[in-house]
RNA sequence: GUGUUCGUAGCUCAGCUGGAUAGAGCAACGCCCUUCUAAGGCGUGGGUCGGGGGUUCGAAUCCCUUCGAGCACACCA
């Protein structure tokens, strides 16, 4: 379905056509002066230097020949050159109608639909996920269904660190406690449990043990490697025991990330491209790609065009072994091989923005992916505390995750129960709804690339800009709506009028942008717009609220009018909540 | 040092492919509940868009310069 700028801009261009000039310039916007017009068009004043006339002899011009449109109900020419133009109301409705019944609303799907995979996550195995990791599940899981809802084909994939220095770690500490586990009996033939022997508890007080044990004592670092290196050439008893600690941290995370909305179609990791690792550097090497430097085995992606120094690519560290550019390569491989992706998108840190420029640049040049696949960083900022420096518990420590949950979902809790009298379980149950909608538009109601304030009170107020005031505008016509069907009452889109009021055509007008924004939203891969819309048609449908007794109205045909408006709004918003990655209750 | 991101109201942020009077939210102050959830709405005050220069009919937006802050700069990821 057009979107209303091209419908309305076409007559336009058509004039801008007619009387001799480019039709380019006949584009029309939204006005960014209400109270003059509701759309304007700038042509006259590009074109003017073009053709040489001053843009308000254009622009006269133009208003002459609109005044047979039937489309524009008022065309003035203002100097130095705006045309402001009022349209007729009836396209409002005609259009709204049309989205009803559009798919996706009139969202046009891409046409050319892509293949993408979007690398977001990434946690660590037997870690806690911790702040950290907060952004890039919040803002991938957007991104995701942004895409996808555009037409294209995403996986999402979670990317897990299973494979480093960590497991030997936590396998080093469970043999001090544990030795005599069959999995540290290097003469078993027999077959390994199938139970863990621990718990993801246990798991996760093992893993900061063995961290610090490891910088205190030199033995415990070097039986660590020693489990590393036995790990990732194939000892039977460690890869079993490997295979547990995946499986029960594997099950945590899945309830951790369930919990935020968040769902990922791979669960692959570093651990699953390693036997791809041996092949792809001596293909590097073999094509003269790859060269020894300083002892480490390196590839050049400088270009001409840089304007900074870009070191080389390492393939391999001076000591023979693989790092993460090795993994993160090898998996470009593994993705192009099983998925032949056309762009692979990474929701990364912003600091490690040149590390995956050489990653990208290293794929170009050794071919692991073509001229036209597409790679991309998406790099966030820090999420900060309200000192403006990178967010941390009250004595300093790194947050986890699942405590700051809690807390928000508590002082959820806490206001939900303040003012409504509701049974446990619904509060509790409508506290997390909440609580999520609070952090995740509190957080992609921000650019992703910059840096933001975590403000609980501030995202979690029903006031202002938040998720929760969003929620309960929709709770708002939800409970609307319920009362017109106890009333007999069934909602019909065909009902819906043309607008009776400004404020009305005001949110007529915020509803019909709705695929404009979706397109810009994943043309610049930026969920903030979505959250800026939000908020806008939220703000429209308040206003219109306030003014209009919705019920209580008598004339049939206006009231139903009324309610197939509010029931789009309502579409519109739970569509547009859902590609954030959250929610709306039924009541609150 | 090199590169990069940024600097907009007291605070948190939009706006940046150049357009009219730079917008929101919070905070402050005032008004509106016998009426569909007032968890709302309406209004007032609040700005040298870091500074300077340039391009342009027109600059928060583009270019240069300068000040300030963050971040990154091969064997971590």
């Amino acid at each position: 379905m057009k979107k209303i700028l091209e419908l309305l801009s076409e007559e336009m261009q058509g004039y801008f056509e007619k009387a001799g000039y480019d039709r380019e310039l006949g584009k029309l916007s939204i006005s960014n002066r209400p109270d003059l017009c509701e759309f304007q068009c700038n042509g006259a004043m590009a074109g003017a230097k073009k053709y040489k006339k001053a843009p308000i002899m254009i622009a006269n011009e133009i208003a002459e020949l609109a005044k047979e449109s039937t489309l524009y109900s008022k065309i003035e020419a203002v100097s130095p050159g705006f045309l402001n133009l009022q349209v007729n109301p009836a396209i409002f409705k005609e259009y709204l109608e049309e989205m009803k019944n559009a798919p996706k609303y009139g969202v046009e799907e891409a046409k050319t639909p892509q293949s993408i995979v979007i690398d977001y996550g990434g946690p660590n195995v037997a870690k806690p996920l911790h702040v950290g990791h907060l952004r890039s599940a919040i803002i991938g899981e957007s991104v995701k269904r942004i895409a996808r809802f555009m037409g294209h084909t995403v996986i999402g994939d979670i990317h897990l660190g299973d494979w480093g220095l960590q497991m030997g770690l936590i396998m080093t500490e469970l043999q001090e406690r544990m030795p005599s586990l069959v999995y540290f009996d290097e003469s078993f033939q027999g077959e390994y449990p199938k139970e863990a022997p621990f718990t993801i508890t246990e798991l996760e007080e093992i893993y900061p043990t063995a961290s610090k044990k490891s910088k205190e004592e030199e033995s415990f670092k070097e039986a660590a490697m020693e489990a590393t290196f036995k790990l990732q050439n194939g000892d039977r008893g460690y890869r079993a025991l490997w295979q547990h600690i995946m499986q029960v941290s594997v099950a945590d995370l899945k309830k951790n990330y369930h919990s935020l909305n968040v769902d990922f179609d791979l669960w692959n990791g570093e651990s699953d491209v390693q036997d791809r690792i041996p092949g792809m550097v001596s293909y590097m090497k073999e094509a003269g790609y790859a060269y020894e430097s300083a002892g480490a085995l390196v590839v050049d992606v400088k270009e001409e065009t840089d304007t900074k120094e870009v070191p080389p690519c390492m393939i391999l560290k001076s000591d023979g072994a693989s790092l993460y550019n090795t993994t993160d390569l090898a998996t470009i491989l593994e993705r192009m091989e099983k998925i032949k992706p056309d762009h692979i998108i990474y929701v990364v840190d912003k600091r490690q923005e040149l590390y995956f420029e050489q990653v990208f640049r290293c794929a170009k040049k050794t071919k692991l992916v073509g001229e036209d696949t597409r790679l991309t960083f998406l790099g966030f900022g820090t999420m900060n505390g309200k000192d403006g420096k990178p967010f941390k518990t009250r004595d300093g420590g790194v947050m986890r995750l699942e405590n700051l949950i809690h807390d928000i979902n508590e002082e959820m809790y806490r206001k939900i129960t303040e003012n409504r009298v509701t049974s446990e379980e619904e509060a509790r149950k409508t506290a997390q709804i909440v609580a999520l909608s609070a952090v995740k538009y509190g957080d992609l109601s921000n650019q992703a690339a910059k840096d933001y304030v975590f403000d609980v009170e501030r995202f979690t107020s029903f006031e202002g800009d938040t998720g929760p005031y969003i929620l309960y505008t929709i709770v708002r016509i939800k409970s609307i709506l319920a009362k017109y069907r106890e009333q007999g009452g069934n909602p019909d889109i065909a009902a819906l009028q043309c607008p009776g009021s400004v404020v009305e055509k005001e949110l007529m007008m915020s509803i019909s942008n709705f695929n404009t924004m979706i397109a810009s939203a994943f043309e610049e891969v930026a969920p903030h717009k979505i959250c800026a819309y939000i908020f806008d048609l939220s703000n429209a449908f308040n206003r219109f609220y306030h003014e209009t007794k919705i019920l209580t109205e008598e004339e049939e045909m206006k009231k139903a009018g009324w309610i197939a408006l509010l029931g789009l709004t309502r579409d519109i918003l739970e569509t547009s909540i859902d590609l954030l990655g959250f929610m709306a209750p039924e009541r609150m």
